[in-house]
RNA sequence: GGGGGCGUAGCUCAGCAGGUUAGAGCGCUGCCCUGUCACGGCAGAGGUCGCGGGUUCGAGUCCCGUCGCUCCCGCCA
């Protein structure tokens, strides 16, 4: 193959060159021919003069249409006339490797749900393909990180025999003469993994959520993050290895494409300082009050409109865009979660707010079986179907903990996107399962 | 699951207190245009007004139902 990206022509002035890509306009005049081609790294011009009569090669760009996909071969030219670059390929042969149907159904400005229909024409667009840049930079940055802190990666099943937790829904799936779910977190394999003396371990793998939720932040199938560290004295380790994790990420993505998410998202991306601020449930909620909003009562969680207002709050106290909201009640927290030794009424727990919405849910678990049975009694789960994993602390585990990351969630705001489906590759929801 | 908003041309939308052949911009088709670059000009095609029912002399417009989309809440990452 003999292809020459459109961002290399500059150096290829004077030369031939083969550009692969899609006809982003064409403008066919009279005396001369312009077609506009695009591909991954840009746009360039491409120009022929018309013969008296029509040549074959112009009738075959007059037939152009929008979109099609196609090879072609010129001289690379500099020319100041042209606004594009300041240079143009004059064309030499042209092949239509796949002609595109006129009209394509989407408009840079159709509506998101009908951008998705056509997604492989949406993602065409530079800026829709930037999302898929900063999150491989992003993934990549991660990696990085885990590596050099000698974590192993692991890829955990994502059909369970039960739930691996209480609260949210399970997808159910029929599994030869049974039934099987759909895994809603890796949170137990993770665990299993600590029993096994893994140490520190990493997935990036999808998860599936059956709530029929209808907001911008939710989807019934998502990439989650999820982290585990071994021998940690408490949640406090937790966050302080997320937040120095973030920081390296957020540099890099800023690094890589700074300037890009700048100019096409119009959204400063701000590398956190370490430590991010911590503030306990409770003093957020007094924060709140203390500045005139309403915040939920005890033993509840902060809503939605509370996290975005202390979020503000903590950006104006402290310039930080991070936040750590520890020390949740063990009333809104999973029967494995870690107490305070001192307060069982609250768990060593966290979540993550970044810019009002929840990134993280994290915690110290409970490593040690008895107390841990002792919990599940407490809540009323049912321990039988869950008996392998109540095992895995019956031959020494380690204290650990660790934390699941929405990385859609994290992308949407890097972004200033106002929806999760627009950074994710093909969304799932509710009433979405095609394309 | 609860609440709000929306559904008119391929796309984005307008349609005043119900009134005669339902409009605009973009796109599309054709013709014209000596280098365009958001090219420009002229002409044209294209609409079961989401669907079903009702009120009315008359419904895109009002009412009921239904489907779809969307946002907020609940749930959470």
């Amino acid at each position: 193959m003999n292809r020459t990206l459109i961002e290399v022509l500059p150096s290829r002035v004077g030369e031939q060159a083969t550009v692969r890509g899609w006809v982003h306009t064409v403008r066919d005049q009279k005396r001369m021919q312009f077609v506009i081609v695009r591909d991954e790294t840009g746009l360039a011009q491409v120009v022929l003069p018309k013969q008296e009569p029509p040549s074959e090669l112009n009738e075959s760009v007059s037939a152009l249409t929008v979109e099609s996909a196609v090879t072609l071969m010129g001289t690379v030219v500099a020319d100041e006339r042209v606004k594009l670059g300041g240079l143009e390929i004059k064309l030499e042969s042209l092949v239509v490797d796949s002609p595109a149907e006129p009209e394509v159904p989407i408009a840079a400005d159709s509506a998101l749900d009908k951008r998705i229909d056509w997604r492989y024409l949406d993602l065409r667009r530079p800026d829709r393909r930037l999302i898929f840049e900063v999150q491989s930079t992003a993934e990549h940055a991660m990696r990085d990180f885990w590596r050099k802190e000698g974590f192993i990666e692991i890829h955990t099943p994502k059909f369970m025999g039960s739930a691996s937790e209480s609260g949210a829904e399970l997808f159910k799936v029929e599994y030869f003469e049974t039934q099987a779910y759909l895994a809603q977190s890796p949170q137990f394999y993770k665990q299993m993994a600590m029993a096994a003396g893994f140490g520190k371990v990493f997935e990036v793998g999808p998860v599936f959520r059956a709530n029929p939720s209808f907001t911008s932040r939710h989807d019934t199938e998502f990439t989650s993050v999820d982290v585990e560290l071994a021998w940690i004295e408490s949640h406090e380790d937790v966050m302080a290895f997320e937040e120095r994790w973030l920081a390296h990420v957020l540099a890099a993505v800023k690094e890589a494409h700074g300037q890009a998410i700048e100019e096409t998202f119009d959204t400063e991306l701000v590398v956190p300082r370490v430590p991010f601020p911590r503030v306990t449930l409770e003093d957020a909620k007094q924060m709140l009050r203390d500045a005139g909003h309403d915040a939920p009562g005890v033993g509840h969680d902060l809503d939605p409109p509370s996290e975005r207002a202390f979020s503000a709050l903590i950006k104006e106290r402290d310039g930080h865009e991070f936040t750590f909201v520890t020390d949740y009640p063990s009333t809104v927290r999973p029967f494995y979660h870690m107490r305070h030794p001192e307060d069982p009424t609250l768990t060593r727990s966290f979540d993550l707010l970044w810019r009002g919405i929840e990134l993280t849910t994290g915690a110290q678990r409970e490593h040690r079986s008895e107390q841990l049975l002792a919990q599940a009694a407490e809540k009323k789960v049912d321990i039988e179907p869950i008996q392998y994993y109540l095992n895995f602390f019956r031959y020494g585990a380690p204290p650990h903990g660790g934390f699941g990351f929405g990385l859609t969630r994290l992308l949407m705001q890097m972004l200033g996107q106002e929806n999760v489906r627009e950074v994710t590759f093909l969304y799932r929801g509710p009433h979405r399962l095609e394309p």
